[in-house]
RNA sequence: UCCGACGUAGCUCAAUGGUGGAGCAAGAAGCUGUUAACUUCGAGGUUGCUGGUUCGAGUCCAGCCGUCGGAG
């Protein structure tokens, strides 16, 4: 089969690694760098796909492990693949289904922070959801108790299934709780291994399956919050025949441009890395300067069902009693559906009265703002005002008397 | 007018005579490859009023006030 995907770098950014560029796929062309929204369940929840472009998404990300459980994976294979069952006809990733290897293991039931000094008391045996071994993951639905197992050549069959522009490599997502000597084990008897046989997977599956479009296939690095791990997980994934890299993981809030940097240093320039679940402004900023080019996550939407918006000086919770009688628009200078049509006073209104109308209208609005902020920065790099236009946003979003 | 029941947090209700609690509402915080329209937190009280019994009363007794129901 013809390979229909490749990346075009079209501007880099002096003295950084940052670049814009456009990655071309089977359903169109994302141009980079660029947020890309996430639908988990092949919907971005509260949002029909018409909202979700209208917000300028140029793609969306859904999730191996849910659609797996839930139709199952065939059943959108047979729909014709994740595009026609959804409805939504841009570019596409899902997740591997790594991540709730972690998040239902030693992650669950806890909040896996980026600070690093956390020390969580050790989860009992009985009460994780999932049991690592070097061959794969044994774990049981979160919907039913029932037991599953995953490993690389049943993710890449999965993912094959729902039929995603890009996937994701299956890899063992570890914690800034888990010891050097742990995260070293987990790239050389996991990630690493489970990488190479993701990737003999896709080939043979992209063989079997050769009337379907190219999907795309990106490795992930991992190696926490330490350079020679994260520059080794790189040269290992590099020398591998991936169309793109995920960078995922446990990264260290404080040093996460640095960290992103020793692995763009390691990696080919001409093949597009994807950060995995990063969204708060000051760290797109550091990404974007360190080599990222997309970014994926769940926060946008969920804080903001969960009624916090983001302004220009910082994020607000719109049920505060301040905003019960605000009759101005949420923010007069944003070009989204809500802040076009609507006040504080109702959305506060409509959180407060339990409203699903709150849902879209507080999704529309956020993903809007992170979506615009990542075109800003790629027209900033392409205009050579990156720098200028980092320093005033980001002053403006941290320190937040202005509201 | 008489009889009866009931008066506890903003609301609905708990509390063998032994340090008055919960849910919801209201207030606030958190959320970074979604088990999330979720989670967490604090605040909120002269137990209708006045007396009495008791070591000790939201609880028992009396009167008053109020609400509801029944009878006239």
């Amino acid at each position: 089969m013809k390979k229909d995907f490749h990346f075009t770098l079209t501007d880099r950014l002096p003295g950084t690694h940052a670049r814009a560029g456009v990655i071309h796929t089977p359903h169109g062309d994302i141009e980079t760098p660029a947020f890309i929204p996430v639908g988990t369940q092949a919907t971005l929840k509260a949002l029909v796909p018409e909202q979700l472009a209208a917000v300028g998404a140029q793609a969306m990300l859904a999730n191996a492990y849910h659609l797996y459980l839930r139709p199952g994976s065939e059943i959108i294979d047979q729909a014709g693949g994740l595009h026609a069952f959804m409805n939504w006809e841009k570019p596409t990733f899902t997740d591997s289904g790594g991540f709730q290897v972690m998040s239902l293991g030693v992650g669950f039931k806890k909040v896996i922070d980026m600070s690093g000094d956390v020390a969580e008391k050790p989860l009992a045996k009985k009460d994780k959801l999932a049991w690592i071994d070097d061959d794969g993951v044994t774990f049981k639905s979160h919907l039913n108790g029932s037991q599953h197992r995953f490993n690389p050549e049943v993710s890449m069959k999965i993912q094959h299934e729902l039929g995603a522009d890009i996937i994701f490599a299956f890899d063992e997502l570890t914690t800034l709780h888990h010891s050097y000597d742990y995260q070293v084990e987990s790239l050389d008897r996991r990630t690493h291994p489970w990488a190479v046989r993701s990737l003999e997977a896709h080939q043979q599956l992209t063989q079997e399956r050769a009337d379907k479009p190219y999907q795309a296939l990106y490795g992930v690095v991992q190696g926490a919050n330490y350079e020679d791990l994260r520059r080794k997980s790189s040269r290992f994934l590099a020398d591998l025949d991936f169309d793109g890299f995920g960078l995922g993981g446990a990264l260290t809030k404080e040093n996460i441009g640095e960290i992103v940097g020793w692995m763009s240093e390691e990696l080919p320039e001409d093949k597009p890395r994807h950060m995995l679940g990063i969204s708060e402004p000051d760290d797109i900023f550091d990404c974007i300067e360190n080599g990222a080019d997309t970014f994926d996550c769940v926060s946008p939407a969920r804080v903001g069902r969960n009624g916090a918006l983001y302004l220009p000086t910082g994020r607000v919770n719109i049920t505060n009693r301040r905003f019960r009688d605000d009759f101005t628009p949420l923010n007069a200078d944003c070009d989204c559906y809500t802040c076009q049509n609507y006040t504080r006073a109702y959305l506060h209104h409509l959180f407060k009265a339990g409203e699903m109308l709150a849902s879209t209208l507080a999704t529309i609005h956020n993903q809007r703002f992170i979506v615009k902020l990542v075109d800003d920065i790629r027209a900033s790099i392409k205009d050579g005002s990156f720098f200028d236009f980092k320093q005033e946003f980001l002053a403006t979003y941290y320190h937040k008397d202005a509201l």
